[in-house]
RNA sequence: GCGGGUAUGGUGAAAUGGCAGACACGCAUGGUUUAGGGCCAUGUGGGCGCAAGCCCGUGGAGGUUCAAAUCCUCCUACCCGCACCA
């Protein structure tokens, strides 16, 4: 017999199907039970190619989209890049080439990987972000944040990485450090870009409740919203006019609160400079706190510092007595207001405070929040965490924001965006794209880039050189898919409203409050502009999410500085994918991960040879007593593929194979080829035309239907059990009685040595399964 | 500190409250016209036993139940998210 030559077979089947599209869903009329549109997180092609954590992810969802088409379904399965970006940049710069040159060719290897691998992709509908017919839209979607006052400017305190060059958004950096270098972030004070996402705070969190997603991305992002709710409290200063307001979520403690603390930044300080006698003081103290990175403000740990504003003082509005108030850098801007009331009885910060500068504790009265507030005139207000969405990205490789700043001097039009018949603003390509380390981007030295007219005006004017960040890239890239070939709008009202939202979408859980986040979003956006129609749950983008797990290797995460990086390209080569695809899926369950090892590919490598080998054995009738397994296995591998338990479907489909060898028809094998398809393509298609002889593709056959009839057992092994232990079993008919299977049971030997002598007390009696007697 | 998760053989892992360890790797023994990291069969949690069978066993300590890996309480270890958040 000759051995399974999978590299001719999976490169023939790959040529056949990409040539007749049968992985090409009718866009325009969905056919069949409908449209299911089954979207995987698109890859970023930072590296030196496509890695296997990235094929498990690809696979399993690809998985669950043939189980879908199988069962009738006209199943969309996009791909693209999100080659835009820091991390595409950074890998460009790494390796000396202009980004742009690099794109062509990451995307030349990355889409021969993804081809490799066997997925169902709707090829034709393929997109990079980079495309300027892509970026084009993504440059609209500002203008229409900007034009609903959704996109703003503001100067304040930012992330900057120190190695990227560029400021950051709150959710790109983790644990104080760069989420794509791992460089220590800094606090610089810059004017940039943001989306007000925290207009949407409230829906983001509420709307959690009405979608089927996996739950700790739920926790993960309402622990990033924040929701707080407490109240607004302002404290008069004595002899001027302000005054400092605070938010607590404790009211109830107002009696306690011995003296006010402000952050260093907070602006209140240089209006009461007057009243300050020792301004030199506290301006030596603002002016060192503001040089410390947010990383040695949280190193020097609870080790308190702080100067107290002499000459103020604050009235306690719930007892009308004075305070101190101090600027301490324990207490941070863009947190609550700002400023705080210090209850050193009932906050161990405050207390250290407290008792550091040697500040009065006194013991309150707990009241009631609400008669509280009331009394001295505060407000409930509710305080998230969730900060505003930071834009601007002093790099290259981005879609420049599509802004236009009209200088006073000239026209005085302020910030206008480019006319939208005027997109894409194109990145130009120039031979500086380096990152430049100022507060500007690269683009900002060019001048013919930069120098326009003024939209409004018609006067002289400049262009934001800033380039937007990676991920409004991927904010919306699934609503451009199904009309990646529509020239004159972002997603055609009509195409968008077939097949949107999202069935199910893949992806990994570290994306939980970064494009899991952005994307929900924007699509609210969009929803409440009118420009999309999926109000069902409120604008949502996807109506089911599941978090994969991570795929290790070697027991760590697979990094390149640990060298532990699996290519899946060798395993292909060497075992083809089918095997590839079925290893990594019976690793454990997919939302689990697994660690890559070597060792147990050979378990898969049997199993396929053993279905290459089954072809020989074709009888002409059916096996009656394959049945039995056959329409157990169809009923378990649809139920394992609906849970996305991968590993069990396929022990079960390993099981039903050694079944089979006992005999099978050619019909058997079908069903057999056919719950084997979605996990392995390639082979099962082999067999189904060369063997099996079909002109249609496996992979738009339907999917078997059991019958339960077939799958219920006639005889049941019925648990004999003494006092909860198993001691026997007594096979007997299905449904039988409790008196038949007490009185067969008590026939067992060693059951009657066990009840010898002894008296039944009770008999627990479970229909088909167990009888236990207690004695 | 807060929130979430995980803990089962030598290994990856299965198990609607009902025979713990399916399936697979590895290992052992035997077979095979087996050059090979091939294929087939049997066995494989620990202990006692020739066997039938018995005892112990799902991180630890309790509890609920006829019956617990599974439910409850407390504890331990590890992983993830958030964090001087007022």
């Amino acid at each position: 017999m000759p051995k399974y030559d999978h590299k001719k077979t999976e490169k023939y089947w790959q040529a056949k199907w990409l040539k007749e599209k049968i992985y090409e869903p009718d866009l325009k009329s969905p056919r069949g039970k409908g449209k299911f549109y089954n979207l995987m997180m698109f890859p970023y092609p930072s590296a030196e190619g496509l890695h296997v954590g990235n094929v498990y992810a690809f696979v399993g969802s690809d998985i669950y989209g043939r189980y879908q088409r199988m069962r009738g379904y006209d199943v969309f399965e996009p791909i693209g890049l999100d080659g835009f970006g820091i991390h595409s940049e950074n890998y460009a710069l790494k390796i000396g080439k202009h980004p742009a040159d690099q794109a062509k060719i990451s995307e030349k290897k990355f889409y021969k990987q993804l081809r490799a691998i066997g997925n169902g992709f709707a090829w034709d509908e393929k997109l990079e972000t980079y495309d300027p017919e892509y970026y084009r839209w993504t440059q609209w979607i500002f203008i229409q944040m900007f034009k609903h006052g959704l996109a703003y400017r503001k100067k304040q305190a930012v992330n900057w990485c120190p190695s990227c060059l560029t400021v950051l958004a709150d959710e790109q950096v983790i644990a104080g450090e760069c989420e794509r270098c791992e460089s220590k972030v800094i606090k610089r004070e810059l004017e940039q870009w943001f989306f007000k996402i925290t207009d949407y705070a409230e829906r983001l969190l509420n709307n959690l409740d009405k979608i089927d997603w996996s739950e700790k991305i739920k926790i993960a992002q309402r622990n990033w919203i924040g929701k707080n709710t407490g109240a607004l409290i302002g404290f008069k200063l004595q002899a001027t006019s302000y005054k400092i307001d605070v938010f607590t979520t404790r009211p109830d403690t107002l009696f306690g609160a011995t003296y006010m603390v402000l952050a260093p930044e907070h602006e209140l300080i240089r209006q009461l400079k007057p009243q300050i006698q020792n301004w030199s003081g506290v301006e030596t103290y603002i002016n060192t706190a503001k040089a410390k990175t947010t990383e040695q403000r949280i190193a020097e740990g609870k080790e308190k510092t702080g100067v107290e504003l002499k000459g103020v003082m604050a009235v306690n509005p719930a007892n009308q007595k004075e305070i101190p108030v101090w600027v301490a850098d324990y207490v941070l801007t863009g947190h609550g207001t700002g400023a705080i009331m210090a209850v050193p009885a009932h906050d161990e910060r405050d207390a250290e405070f407290a008792k550091k500068f040697g500040l009065p504790v006194s013991d309150a009265p707990l009241v009631d929040n609400e008669e509280i507030i009331k009394k001295v005139g505060g407000q409930k207000i509710t305080n998230y965490r969730l900060r505003d969405w930071l834009i601007s990205r002093q790099r290259y490789w981005g879609p420049p924001i599509p802004m236009i700043y009209c200088d006073p001097p000239a026209g005085g039009c302020n910030w206008q965006p480019v006319p939208e018949e005027d997109l894409p603003v194109v990145l130009p390509k120039v031979k500086d794209f380096r990152p430049t380390g100022t507060d500007k981007s690269p683009l900002a030295s060019v001048e013919k880039f930069y120098q326009t007219k003024c939209p409004k005006c018609g006067g002289p004017a400049r262009r934001e050189t800033d380039v937007s960040d990676t991920f409004l890239d991927s904010a919306w890239y699934y609503l451009r898919y199904p009309s990646v070939k529509d020239k004159k709008t972002p997603f055609g009202p009509a195409i968008t409203k077939t097949w949107l939202p999202v069935d199910v979408y893949i992806g990994g859980a570290e994306h939980a409050v970064l494009h899991l986040l952005y994307v929900r979003f924007v699509a609210m956006a969009l929803h409440d502009w009118g420009l999309v129609d999926f109000s069902a749950k409120g604008g949502e983008p996807a109506t089911r999410f599941r978090a994969h797990g991570l795929l290790i290797s070697g027991g760590a995460k697979m990094s390149k500085s640990r060298g532990n990086v699996v290519n899946p390209d060798e395993y292909i080569k060497k075992y083809g994918a089918d095997v590839l695809r079925m290893y990594l899926m019976f690793l454990g369950p997919f939302d689990q991960g697994g660690d890559f090892r070597d060792e147990g590919v050979a378990g898969i490598v049997r199993f396929i040879n053993r279905v290459w080998s089954l072809k020989e054995k074709i009888a002409s009738q059916d096996s009656l007593e394959l049945n039995r397994p056959l329409h157990k296995s169809i009923k378990k591998v649809s139920e394992d593929i609906a849970e996305l338990h991968y590993n069990t479907a396929i022990s079960q489909l390993m099981i039903l194979s050694r079944e089979m060898e006992n005999g099978f028809s050619a019909e058997q094998l079908e069903i057999f080829l056919k719950l084997l398809a979605p996990f392995a393509p390639h082979i099962t298609e082999e067999i189904w035309h060369s063997i099996l002889k079909n002109k249609e593709s496996i992979h738009i056959a339907p999917w078997p239907e059991y019958n339960p009839k077939l799958i219920a057992d006639e005889m049941i092994d019925f648990i004999i059990q003494i006092n909860g232990k198993a001691r026997g079993v007594v096979t007997l008919a299905q449904n039988s009685t409790e008196p038949e299977v007490s009185a067969a049971a008590q026939t067992n030997a060693n059951i009657k040595k066990h009840l010898a002598d002894k008296t039944i007390i009770k008999t627990v009696f479970v229909p088909n399964r167990l009888i236990n007697f207690v004695i």
